[in-house]
RNA sequence: GUGGGUGUAGCUCAGUUGGCAGAGCACCAGGUUGUGGUCCUGGGAGUCGUGGGUUCGAGUCCCAUCAUCCACCCCA
């Protein structure tokens, strides 16, 4: 083989491909529903953006980014995550001068430059939903409820979600003293001490034991929120459970990009193995000033649609994919196939999805396709058919099959198939 | 970046102490010179990941390398 796919690059292809539109759909129709409207934003942006957006603590700024020089000598980066992005858009378009909250949604790739394995990959791809413009939690709980619908509509039982804040510009200096101030006297190797002087909270999403077991008497940010915080965060729990929405209070969530305020969030999955994160959010509220807009709060999330093709196919759940077209043409000898061609062209103009058999195939083998096509019917068509100005119409469920005039066909076809 | 597993046909894999490279599925053709699914018969296919070494002889043993999978760190 002499090419392949970049490393780290999942594609799909059919049948399976089928699953990763049934995502993005899903999920499309939930934000839609919400009264988001879709964003295109660049797949690359100025390095800048996401150095200060993402955060320059982060792993994702620090070690994983896509970054180049271009041919006029300016550093690029192909984009992480698409908060930034979106949000450089929607300033860079006054978009927040109308009428607030701006609701956006957008879907495509992510790239992070890591080792892969199972459910992580180089080029991932996520789908985005942002509110920007106002600080209500009202729209906190949105941003959740639409994940959790997308879950839902897609039939995934197993996820769950676990909720945090983070506090705000007021309180997290506090906490974050008093979390580094514990943190210092512990047993830590060396990247992890360094870690509690650059983004001592990301400390406590440690996963190793010998971390965690030193972290059991930690101070929690929810006993740290000023009074506005924890109001704010009140809320969003209420909401959810008018909403009938369940989740986990996760004292411990922090999440690994810096812009995060208030309200954090991630979705996951049991059966995934050691990448279970299939979603995750959260609230921004010094993003755009940290990229040189105005104050203007947001919240949004971005969910992984690898991974919730994983976690589809850990479920069991069967996708439905309809088969590709509703009639199929069989032509018998060349001057068939010309009047197929024809023929075919015109169902699909009538708006009957229809294949035909190329490559002057036998008529076996011309059959073949048209059942594994999934084509509820054929139209075969032979000399003897061509010299009647008809074509033999054939039910391939029951069997049946009868002559029905050229001219007709069209209209015969749509009768059938709608009954 | 670090650690471990695996690379044989399009796919899933078998291949004994080193001795002619295989099966199932898929694909194509025929059985039926104008009829699919089931069935029967036949067929095409592989530089055994790549390069080197040991040996009369390597898919098998050794070294290197690449790819891939899983895990750590971290994240969707």
């Amino acid at each position: 083989m002499m090419f392949q796919a970049p490393k780290g690059v999942p594609e799909y292809y059919p049948p399976r491909s089928a699953i990763f539109l049934a995502v993005r759909e899903a999920f499309a129709k939930a934000a839609a529903n919400a009264g988001y409207s879709y964003i295109e934003v660049p797949v690359f942006e100025d390095t800048a953006l996401f150095a200060r957006g993402v955060g320059e603590s982060t792993d994702v700024v620090t070690k994983e980014m896509y970054t180049f020089t271009d041919r006029g000598g300016r550093s690029v980066t192909l984009r992480p995550e698409f908060t930034a992005g979106v949000l450089r858009s929607t300033l860079e378009h006054n978009l927040h001068q109308g009428q607030l909250p701006v609701k956006l949604w957008t879907t495509g790739p992510a790239f992070r430059y890591e080792q892969p394995q199972a459910g992580r990959y180089r080029q991932l791809q996520q789908f985005n939903v942002e509110a920007i413009g106002t600080e209500d939690p009202a729209v906190d709980a949105e941003t959740i409820a639409i994940a959790w619908s997308g879950y839902r509509a897609l039939g995934l039982t197993k996820v769950r979600l676990m909720l945090n804040s983070l506090g705000c510009r007021n309180c997290r200096p506090q906490y974050r003293a008093a979390l580094q101030d514990f943190l210092r006297r512990l047993d830590l190797d060396e990247a992890t001490r360094q870690r509690v002087e650059i983004n001592p909270l990301r400390v406590l999403d440690d996963k190793r034991p010998e971390v965690r077991a030193q972290l059991a008497d930690a101070p929690l940010i929810p006993d740290h929120l000023c009074a506005s915080c924890k109001s704010h965060h009140d809320k969003v729990r209420t909401l959810l459970e008018d909403l009938s929405i369940p989740w986990e209070d996760n004292p411990r969530l922090v999440r690994g990009l810096d812009y995060y305020t208030r309200t954090t969030y991630e979705f996951d999955h049991p059966d995934l193995g050691a990448q279970s994160g299939i979603g995750g959010g959260g609230r921004y509220d010094g993003l755009s000033e940290d990229i040189g807009g105005p104050r203007l709060p947001g919240i949004g999330f971005a969910v992984g649609v690898d991974r919730i093709i994983l976690a589809i196919e850990a479920e069991g759940l069967a996708v439905d994919t309809p088969p590709r077209v509703a009639v199929y043409g069989v032509p018998i000898g060349e001057e068939a196939a010309r009047r197929m061609f024809a023929l075919v062209h015109e169902l699909r103009a009538a708006g009957i999805a229809a294949d035909m058999a190329y490559g002057s195939k036998g008529l076996k083998g011309a059959m073949k396709g048209a059942d594994r096509s999934g084509a509820s019917h054929a139209v075969i068509l032979g000399e003897r058919d061509l010299a009647a100005g008809t074509a033999q119409v054939k039910n391939l469920q029951t069997g049946e099959q009868s002559a029905v005039p050229l001219a007709e066909i069209v209209t015969t076809l749509k009768e059938r198939l709608t009954s």
